[in-house]
RNA sequence: CGCGGGAUGGAGCAGUCUGGCAGCUCGUCGGGCUCAUAACCCGAAGGUCACAGGUUCAAAUCCUGUUCCCGCAA
């Protein structure tokens, strides 16, 4: 089919590579324009541009739909769908209606649950058991549109925001090549309303929230780790320096909270509730590092003390 | 040229300010000891101190340039 594709982050990839393989053509390609970002600041690509550039593909970068010309642009293609995975930009009416069967979104969650920004960081922090990817049909309204299909990916202890989002990633590139697939078969998609009884929302992580708070549970602290890897990290004051916590787990046991009472088989720490195993962190100006070599080179000592 | 930190045996670090024998905690290898261990004891190997140039009797250390890594900010 005739295909334009509108995404820009790495979670947004494999949909792209996967209708690619599968044969449709992808007549445009809309990401976001190139940003200063990084160290320098230099201008950079959105990793959707770079690859639909690998491809030969025609890229869009407008810094708003809600331009005329760029929605006459996206118009004038008579596309037979749009699809969308985290674009990052309001996608106006017009635009909506502006393809053969109208725009499908790949979103990272089991929606009416996690509408929103940041679906997999909330899902994982709020301790759910599983998460997954939801191909819906755009509305105006944000990520309530009706359900296409979805699947289903179980949240285990060694999850980060990281893993299950290369997991999710791959699922809704995968659900929405099958989906495209009914599409062109039977000219349209059955799709199924969202129970508003059950919204919540996946509001955006702030910084702040990377503190940790050693008065909470080893298991909500655990949890907070692995959600906010690989961004924004999880730190915490050690001897006057901040440290990023990349990976702990919980476990039974009770000390002070923040009282480090085992150095050899990672960190362990006191929490409000069990014991928080630190096994991998960095330091200022460090690399990440498992806990043992961080050990070895920072001369940590039983009763030295994680502060807030 | 957005701001700042860093590069030292295989890992993690100290030493740099104030130039003067290359150090620490581990790991590796060999030997010993123990019912046992995150064990302990003895010994050994392993280094262009990121790269290039400069200053000096002498540079990991001071000066200049380069590369790479990290944090902030976006």
């Amino acid at each position: 089919m005739k295909l334009i594709f509108a995404g820009t982050p790495d979670f947004a990839v494999p949909a792209l590579a996967a209708l690619i393989a599968a044969g449709h053509d992808i007549v445009l390609v809309l990401t976001q324009p190139d940003r200063p970002a990084g160290r320098g600041m230099k201008l950079k690509a959105s990793p959707v541009k770079v690859l639909a550039e690998q491809h030969g593909l025609t890229v869009f970068q407008p810094l708003t739909l809600k331009d005329p010309q760029a929605q006459a642009r996206i118009a004038e293609l008579q596309a037979d769908a749009m699809i969308v995975a985290a674009y990052g930009l309001i996608i106006p009416d017009a635009t909506l209606h502006a393809t053969r069967y109208g725009c499908f979104n790949i979103h990272a969650s089991l929606l009416p649950r996690w509408r929103g920004a940041a679906p997999i960081h909330r899902s994982l922090l709020a301790g759910d058991q599983q998460t997954g990817v939801t191909i819906m049909e755009v509305v105006a309204a944000l990520d309530a549109g009706a359900m296409v299909s979805r699947g289903v990916v179980a949240i285990k202890d060694s999850d980060t925001t990281q893993s299950l989002h290369d997991a999710l990633s791959h699922v809704g590139a995968t659900l929405m090549v099958t989906a495209m697939a009914d599409l062109e078969k039977n000219g349209g998609l059955a799709a199924t309303a969202q129970d508003e009884s059950l919204v919540t929302y996946a509001h955006k992580l702030d910084k702040a929230e990377a503190a940790i708070d050693w008065q909470q549970s080893a298991a909500a602290i655990s949890r907070q780790v692995r959600a906010f890897n690989p961004f924004p990290v999880a730190q915490s004051q050690l001897k006057d320096h901040t440290c990023r916590i990349w990976m702990a787990t919980a476990e039974a046991g009770q000390a002070k909270p923040g009282e480090i009472v085992g150095v050899h088989d990672g960190i362990l720490v006191g929490c409000g509730e069990g014991l928080l195993r630190i096994t991998e962190l960095q330091a200022p100006g460090g690399k990440r590092m498992p806990a043992a070599s961080f050990v070895q080179g920072h001369n940590l000592q039983l009763g030295d003390r994680f502060t807030a």
